[in-house]
Order: structure tokens, then sequence, then C-alpha cells
DNA sequence: TAATATTGTATCAATATAATATAATACTAG
DNA sequence: CTAGTATTATATTATATTGATACAATATTA
């Protein structure tokens, strides 16, 4: 089952891996938006140049769903935001053929980080595992990216620059997006991306980052409208030469309400 | 971690398991249409009263997805089918607080039944697992109902009269019918559901079936027309005294490509 | 041949949508 | 102060969709 790699007898891990932990991890596409692009989370890793998205295991007392937003809290500081599971990855060849993991990297890395703590579990360097995904839409202002023990930066990368991830993160990150995409014909969202208050403008742009093509002003406006989960705040003086804009906050209730039933085509 | 229970020590269970097989499970929601009401396929036990969804382990050189298609073969004989992960349940509880597994009933089962099949990992009765919720729209006159070594019977029940299930599966169930009920909305349905050739009202009452409400006929027909996806065929003499009606077929190529571009609202 | 049940399609008002137009700003330049 | 400019909010218009209902066309039975 394992082979050697560039001089590098991967076996040697499992003699490191704690038994106390699950065989499983989360992995989470923690979305933002800032200066109309659309940003996800990313770490990179201590000596080599290694990316990956912020993941972890899940402990064997802990639901799957705390072991997600653990790791969201421990890379941005936030708490309860919009995380939502999307899909397990569990290819055969996660680790292997298909999505090869540089053995010798992580061995160098490895070498410097002594795995004494308890925490870390790298059994995924030996051994297929599966991972589930979750995505987070969070306030990029109010996130603290904070890296982990095998990180050494923690940062936001707009999604058209995102470099080669380790192992399938990359599939897992396109997965997420195109789960957005499809999302944003029955649910209503912006309210973790967007500011507390926000031009109509704002909200479109949103959108067309999210789904890639231009959208008509008029008409979105008349469609969000009508969803009736937006309220209407002061006018924004912004000093240009134009019409100020309307600030608009979005009424948690209408909004969890419809985020509840859904909008558009039903039979 | 462990606790005695009706007298059993579940420790006992933790020797008997091969090391071979991956700690990760699949669990199929099978649904079959047939006279008019929505079946699901269950599993009765031998020996005792227990009832469970069709699932397996993944083994360690096995596709998430290829475990789930393996499960579906075993218990219909039916290969290549509408299979669709649709959500990993991981309760930290899973085997204890919220759903208990009765350790006496499972105890008296497998003295019956000698753990060399290498095939049967039984570590979920110690611990606990994820397991990835998959849903397959079969037909249910084509499908073989097939036990497995720990079952002795395979049976259609309808989804109103599903009896309470192991550990977390009535849970499981729900899910997934919420699932269909929501994909109903995007996504064209029916394929592997109903037979080759079907009547109009057939299909409607697949939909009323699932969304758990009367439609309009008129409107209905108008709306399932206009996607596209239909071929009609010569009409159905049933010997009724009225107006035959046109029996219809789905038409593959653009069936499928309907599946691709969704229907419905979009921005 | 009339009655009956069910089907296929039409009708029509209400509503939604896409594309475009118009009026109302908020500021700048002169 | 006024005209010009960019942008916003909303109106308009033609077209399409939806929900509710109506009605003609069968296939059989009485």
């Amino acid at each position: 089952m394992m082979e050697k790699q560039e001089g590098y007898n991967a076996a040697v891990f499992a003699d490191r891996i704690p038994k106390s932990l699950q065989e499983n991890a989360v992995d989470c596409v923690i979305l933002g938006y800032d200066e109309g692009e659309l940003k996800v989370l990313l770490l990179k890793w201590k000596y080599e140049d290694i990316w990956s998205l912020p993941g972890g295991y899940i402990k064997i007392t802990e639901d799957l769903d705390a072991a997600a937003y653990r790791v969201l809290q421990e890379r941005t500081g936030l708490t309860s935001i919009f995380l939502e599971q999307f899909k397990t990855f569990g290819a055969a060849l996660r680790q292997t053929k298909k999505y090869p993991v540089d053995y010798a990297k992580i061995s160098r890395i490895l070498d410097k980080i002594p795995l004494k703590n308890k925490e870390c579990n790298l059994k995924w360097i030996t051994k297929r595992f599966l991972t589930t995904g979750y995505f987070a839409l969070v306030n990029l202002e109010a996130a603290n990216p904070t890296p982990g023990f095998l990180s050494e930066r923690c940062e936001w990368v707009s999604i058209n620059a995102v470099p080669q991830l380790l192992m399938d993160h990359n599939v897992i990150l396109k997965t997420a997006l195109e789960y957005l995409k499809k999302q944003l014909n029955y649910l209503p969202i912006g309210k973790s991306l967007l500011p507390e208050k926000f031009t109509m403008q704002d909200l479109q742009k949103l959108y067309e980052v999210i789904i890639d093509q231009p959208l008509v002003r008029s008409n979105f406006q008349r469609k969000i409208l009508k969803l009736g989960i937006l309220d209407r705040q002061e006018k924004l003086m912004t000093g240009a030469s134009n019409k100020a804009p309307y600030l608009y906050s979005f009424n948690t209730e209408k909004y969890d309400e419809v985020v509840k039933k859904g909008i558009g085509f039903s039979f």
C-alpha cells in the first residue's frame, strides 16, 4: 500500500498518529467579499510551498457540524455564522495517483515540527480518508485570519487567483462555488457577506461575482425588493456627482423566513 | 466510553472488528414508486426486530460513490441508476444517547452469526462513525430485493408505514425525502421511477406523492410539457369508460439536458 | 343513444419578466 | 446660479407565465 517517493518512506508517518482522533476530516471553503471580489480563506504551510483549505480532524466525541464550526472559529475567530455542509469527498485516490501528495515536502515540514502535539493527526498522509466539505459566507472585515500550527499564513485569496492546492482541495473549492451558484436561485444570500448597511449596487455586484455574469440593474432591484427581505435606510451621500443611493439592511426576520420557504419556481 | 447495557458489555465487539475496512459507511435511501405510493427499501435483520436502511462500509480502496453503488447493486441487482449523495451524518451521539443501540439484541444476533466473515465490520456498535447518505430513485418492478448476511428480509415499505429504524436511520430517511422535495423544483424526475411508458396522470401522481399535496391537472400538464422532456406515444386503451390518455416516455437526450441546466427561477 | 368519467386543450385575468425609458437627484464646472 | 454629468429609483411596455376554470373530445357503459 505504501510506496516510497523521492526517497522518503511514507510509512514512517504511521507511527506518529495518535489513535484518539477520528479518521475523518472537514474542509471549509470560507468565502468573503471584498473590493468587488469573492475571496477564499487559504492556508500557506510552514517551510514549504503548500497551500490548502482550512480543515481539521473530527474528534471522536464531536459532532460533524461542530468540527466545521471549530475550524471556522479557529481560523477566523468568527462564530455563529452561515455554515453549510455541501458534499463529502471520498475518491479512493484522494491522496495518491490523482492528487499526489509530495511526501518529500511533508517530510521536511515534519522534521521541523515535532509531532508531540496530540492535536495533529497525520494519518491522511498515509491513508485515504473522507473529508466533508463545508462552506461559510463571512464578513471579511470581521474575520481575523489566524494560521494553525502547520501553517505560517492564513490569507484571503481572490477566487480568480487560487494557486494549486493540496490534494483535491481545488476540486472541493470548485464544487463549493458551483453549489453556491445554484443556491442563489432559491435562497437569499448576502447577510453575512455584506456589511450591515449596503447599497443595491453592492448587492448586485455580489450576485454578479458569484454567478459570473452581468445582471440588468432595474430588474435585479425589482426582483430583490419583491422578496421583501430588505429594509430601506437613509441615503448614502458619497460625494459623487450623482443621485445618492439608498442604503439597505437585511430584515433578519423576513430573511430567515425566505431562507426557510425558498424562492422561485415550484410545482 | 463504552457502557454496559442490559448486562451486555459492548467492548466485546471491539475484538471482532477486522482492520482492513474503512471506518466510514454509506446508507442508501432507495425509493421506488408502486401503486401510487412512494416506497423505501428496508432491511429486516435476522432473529431480532431490527429494521434499517441498506448500508455498508466503504472499503479502503473504494470510492465513496462506488460504495453506494455497490450497496444499491447488492440489495437490488440494479446498476447505473440515478444515485445521489445528499448529506453526511455525524452527530457525536449517533450510536449512544440520542439513538440508543440495543446491545442485547445485537449480541443475540451475533451469537448466532459468527463473524468469520471478513466483510462484516461491526465497529459501529462500539464507536461513532460517519455515514454518508445517498438516495436512489429506482424502478421498483426491475429491482430484485436481496437481503444481506445480517438481514433476513429486504422489502419495499410505504414511506407512510416505516417502522422505527436503527440508530438515526429515520432521520436519514426524512432528510432524503425533504431533499427530494426540493430537487423537484429544479430537476425533472421520474425517469427511473416510472415504467418506460406512462400517462400524464402517472407522472402527476408521482409528483403529488413526493410533495404531498395535490396539483391542478391542466397546469401540471402544461408545465411539464413545456420542459420538452417528454415524447408522446400511442394512446393507452384501458377499457375504462372515458377518453383514453396518451402514453409518454422520457426523451433521454432532452431530459439529461434539463437535468444539467436545471429548471425554474434564476436571477 | 344518452350518460359518465376522464382527457386534452382553450380561455382569461392576474402576475411576472426583460428591455427600455424617464424622472430625480448630488455633485461639478463654469 | 445654472447647465452638464453620472447614477439612482421607478415607470412603461410588450411579452410570457401562472392559476383557476371552462369546455369539447373521447371510450366505454347503461
